[in-house]
DNA sequence: AATGAATGAGTGTTCATTCAT
DNA sequence: GATGAATGAACACTCATTCAT
C-alpha cells in the first residue's frame, strides 16, 4: 500500500467515521485528501470497495489492539467484558473526540462485523469462550454451545453501536457492566434454578 | 387531525412500512394518497416530520394492542416474553404479508422506539416490570431497578429489528426464547452465585 | 402536449439536429430551453426517450411535408426521385442553415428511419412503388419485388445522411439525379441485355 | 516508423477492430502494447491521430491484398463485383472470427474510406474502371465519367459497413449480387432506353 | 386550501490527456 | 525516451422542497 492509497484511505476513514458511508460523498473524500476525484478510482474500484478497505483496516487495528491489551489471566466473564470494553475504547479513539450519531455507528459496526470472512472467525472465538466457560464450570453445561455463542455475538453486535454513540464513557462502562452482569447471572434468584431449561 | 392529514398519513404509513423512510419518495406518498405533492407540505413541515407522525401512530397502535392482549396473570419472565412476542406479532401484522428487509426494519424500530417523548414512558413500564419481579421474588433484589430496566428496554430495542426481518416466525420465537432464557437465568452455574455483584 | 413539453422538445430538437444525440447533454438542453434540468425528467423518462420523441416528431413532419408536396401525376422514376429530394429538402429546413457533420446526420437518419413501427411501413411503400413500376412496364418484371424494394430502401437510407451533410444543395440534387439514373437505367449498354443476370 | 510506434499501433489496431474507436480506451491500448500510457503520446498527438494511423495502415493492407488477388482478366461488371467482395473478405480477415457490431463497422469503414488523401486515389481508380467499361462497350458512353465514378465509389462506401456487420457471408454475397445487378442493368425495361439521359 | 410543475444541488463513475520523475 | 499516477470536466439521472396559480 503506497502513500497515495493510504492518503485516500485516511481521508475516507476520517469522513466515514464521522458521517457514515452514505453521507460521505466521493467528492468530499477527494477534497479531504487534497487530490482529484479521479485519483480515488485509480486505487479503489468504487466507493463501496473503498469503504470495504477502510472496514478491513479498522478490523485489523481492533484485532491488534485487543491482542496487545487483553489480560489473558482474567477469569470469565471478566475477560469477555474486558474485551468488549477494549473494543469500544479503541473504536472511540479511532473516531476521535467529535460526536457521531448512532446510525453512523450502526453502519460502521455492521461493516466491521459483517465482513463475511470475519463473521465465522468471530463466531468461532465466541464459541471457544462458551466452551471454556462450560469446562471451567462457570457456564451452565446444559446450554447449547452454538446457540449461546450466536446469541452472545449478536448481543455484542447490537449493543456496540449504541455504546459508541454515547458521549459519556462512564455511562458506557456502566452499561457494559450492567449488561454482562445480567447475561452472566441472569435476572432470577439463583434458588429458582430451572430443572432443565432446554 | 382532520381528514386530509389522516389520508396523507395513512398513505405514508403504508409506504414507509414497506419501503422504509429513504426508499419512499414524497411523490409516491402523494400518489398513494391521491393528492397533490404540495398538499403534504401544508400538513407536515417535511418528510421527516411526516415520518415522525407515522411513528407516533404506530407506537400508539402497539400500546393499544399490548394493553388488549397481555395476559396479566402470567408470571415473570413469561409475561415479559409474551409482551415481546406480542409486539413483534403486531408489527408483523402492521406490515402485512410482504417481505421487508432488515434495514427497513431498523429504520422502523428506531423510529418507534426513539421518539424522545415515548422513551420515558417505555422505561417506566419496564421499571414496573422489574420492581414487580423483585417483589414477587423472581428477580434478584440486589439489582439496581433503573439500570436493569434500562438494559432490558435497550435489549428489546436492539433485537426487535432483527427479529422482524427474519422470514421464519419459528426461528424468531426460538431466538426470543433463547435470549430470554439467557437474560433470566444467565450463563453461569447457579451455585456460583456472586457474593456481591455490585 | 403542453407548452413546456414542446419547449423542451424544441430545444432538444435544435441541439440534437446540430450536435447529434451523444454530443448533446441534458444540461445543454435544459439551458437551451431556459429551464431546470430536473424539469426535463418530468416530461421524458430519460434522454433516449426524449430523443425518441424528437425522432417521431421529425418523421411526422416529413410525412406531412411529403404528403403535401408530392406530385402524384409524375411517372416513375421521376416520382421516386422527387420524393427523395423532398425528404432531403425538408430535413435541411429542419436543421436550418448551419452545418452538420455526416456522423450527426447518420444518427438522425437512423433514428427517423429505424423507428421500428416505421420500417415496415416504409418497406411496404417501396414495395408498392416497385410493383407499380413492374405493372406499368417501367421496371423489369424478372426482378424479385421484395428484394428490389429492400435494396432501394436501404439505398436511400444509406445515401440520405451523406446528402444531408453536403453544404451545397446543387451538388445534392446532382448526386440524387445521378444515383437514380444509375439505378433506373444501370451502367450497361441496353443492347447487352442479360439473358440471365448471373 | 520505429519499433515502439509499430508496437503501439499493432495493439491499437487489434482493439479498434474489435471494439471500435469510442469503446477502446487509451489505457487498454497501452496495456495491450505492454507499455506505459504516456508513451503513446510520445508517438501520437492523441487518440484520434493514432486511429488515423491505423486507418491508413488498413487501407494499405487492403490495397496490397486487392492488387494481389484481383483477376484482371475478368470483364466488367464481374471485376468490380469481385473487387468489392475481396475488400469485404479482407476486412473480415483483419477483424478475425469474432463478431463485430454494425456501429463498430461504420466507424472502421468511415475511417478507411474517408482518409482525405486516399479519397482521390480511390476515385481515380474507379474512374479508370468506368472509362474502361465505356471503351469496351459495357458501360453506356453517354454517362459522365467522373460523376458515375463518384457515385459508384460512394455506393460501395455506404454499403460496406452493412455488409461487414452481417454475420452470414452468404447473405452478404446475395446482397452484393443484388445491388450490382441493379447498378449494372438498372430497374427499367431495356426497350425503354432513354433517348438522352443527360 | 390545494396543486403539481419547476427546481438544482447532489450522486458515483469514466477517461483522454498531462507532467514530474 | 518512458512512465503511470494524477487529473477534473463531463455524464445522466434523482428527489425533497418551493411557490405561482
Amino acid at each position: 500500500m503506497n502513500g497515495m492509497e493510504q492518503q485516500i484511505q485516511a481521508a475516507a476513514e476520517k469522513l466515514f467515521l464521522h458521517y457514515g458511508f452514505r453521507k460521505t460523498s466521493v467528492d468530499q473524500i477527494a477534497r479531504e485528501a487534497g487530490i482529484g476525484k479521479g485519483t480515488i478510482y485509480n486505487y479503489f474500484r468504487n466507493k463501496e470497495e473503498l469503504f470495504g478497505s477502510c472496514s478491513r483496516h479498522w478490523r485489523n487495528l481492533i484485532d491488534e489492539y485487543l491482542h496487545k491489551h487483553c489480560d489473558h489471566s482474567l477469569e470469565q466473564p471478566a475477560r469477555w467484558i474486558q474485551k468488549v470494553e477494549l473494543r469500544l475504547q479503541f473504536i472511540r479513539k479511532l473516531i476521535g473526540p467529535s460526536l457521531v450519531t448512532e446510525s453512523v455507528m450502526k453502519e460502521l459496526v455492521e461493516a466491521t462485523f459483517l465482513l463475511s470472512d470475519h463473521e465465522e472467525e468471530l463466531l468461532e472465538e465466541t464459541l471457544l469462550l462458551v466452551e471454556e466457560g462450560q469446562q471451567t464450570g462457570s457456564i451452565r453445561p446444559e446450554l447449547d454451545k452454538l446457540e449461546t455463542a450466536k446469541t452472545l455475538l449478536q448481543m455484542e453486535r447490537l449493543w456496540v453501536p449504541r455504546w459508541l454513540s454515547l458521549a459519556d464513557w462512564e455511562t458506557v462502562c456502566e452499561e457494559v457492566k450492567q449488561l454482562h452482569e445480567l447475561i452472566w447471572y441472569g435476572l432470577h434468584l439463583p434458588e429458582q434454578t430451572p430443572a432443565a431449561s432446554r
